[in-house]
DNA sequence: TCGTAATTTCACAAATTATTGAAAATTAGA
DNA sequence: TCTAATTTTCAATAATTTGTGAAATTACGA
């Protein structure tokens, strides 16, 4: 790897590794990390030198971040080479992933799962069958709401809710007390 | 596939499909498929016979489900072959799953990480790349604290939250009101 | 301990995926 | 419109992954 210090360098070449572990190839997670960490926008020779790819390797493994909107393209005045970057926030950068895993990983998933709850049993083992499906519709279907709902926090709310961890029940608990307080005052028992 | 309803078929085949995305192989997600919704434990063979698959590429999936433990070994009495089940519980699954995938995919870049952290930066833009690398250590560790945390509810109080949604903000700004209301109490100011 | 049923390993074949260099297409400005 | 810089496509080939059948190993019951 061309010019690059030690650090950055280590940390390109992990995310190489893990690369097909995250379902990416080693080049488009090598390709990642340099702009990750890069103090400013790349194009597409500076990363082939830098991690010595052919050109159109990086062209597709550029096209390939894209889809995934990990990383941003951009223009900078008087060049008319294509920049990219990743996104300065890592909320976003964590939200853009979730969404798009969730939109090729599971939506599929759940689109044949809701077929598949239409369909008449034809005997008891496709009954069992069915049933089991039932339960993985409805799991899947309330993480992704729910999921969807947590996006749309801020991200310092969010924070704030991951840092309460487990607390969080400490604090459903509560909301049932006030609930029914708030149901027997209704009720005119106070 | 031999022996299966349409509705399984149609399971199983889209398991095969995703399993590329998920990581793990077409096989292996067909395995996976046909012992989720099997109302009773199967052995290799049945596995095989209603595949269509060789006897030692379902042996080398089996383990492959065990290693990720999608898949529990069960033993029937007065048969020395080894039968295969997953959990009822798909809470459990999904959370088997979680722990799995943090184990490989999320705790090794962790370390990487913290080894990051603690070298010194030589330059300028390894002082930015290493700020980087932190943010992202800061996300990843959040998340998965959280997760820890929230993986020891149980089921009904996870199930509760997620389908409080974004409304768990309410709660949170509710909980802010009494703590500064508890705060002005203990200050004699009421 | 032996014989047998069951499982795993292994070496190879087949299929899939990744990478490259060169050629083609696209684009912005002269 | 033409030119030169840049990006994309494409066909080949390299590398990796997956799947198989046969052989080896293991585990069980008599």
């Amino acid at each position: 790897m061309q010019n690059l210090t030690p650090l950055s360098a280590q940390f390109v070449a992990h995310f190489g590794e893990m690369g097909s572990r995250w379902g990416i190839n080693r080049t488009v997670g090598q390709i990642y990390a340099l702009i990750f960490v890069s103090d400013k926008p790349l194009n597409a020779d500076e990363i082939a030198d830098a991690l010595e790819f052919s050109r159109s390797n990086v062209s597709i493994g550029l096209k390939e971040l894209q889809s995934w909107r990990l990383v941003k393209l951009r223009h900078i005045a008087g060049d008319r080479r294509e920049y990219f970057e990743a996104p300065q926030d890592v909320w976003e950068i964590f939200k853009n992933l979730a969404e798009e895993r969730r939109r090729r990983e599971i939506d599929p998933t759940l689109s044949m799962l809701r077929a598949a709850m239409l369909e008449t049993p034809g005997n008891e083992a496709d009954q069992y069958a069915q049933s089991r499906m039932k339960q993985m519709h409805e799991l899947i279907e309330l993480s992704s709401t729910w999921f969807d709902d947590v996006q749309r926090l801020s991200p310092e709310t969010l924070a704030r809710l991951m840092r309460m961890g487990s607390s969080v029940k400490t604090v459903l608990d509560m909301t049932d007390k006030l609930k029914s307080v708030g149901r027997r005052k209704a009720a005119g028992e106070e």
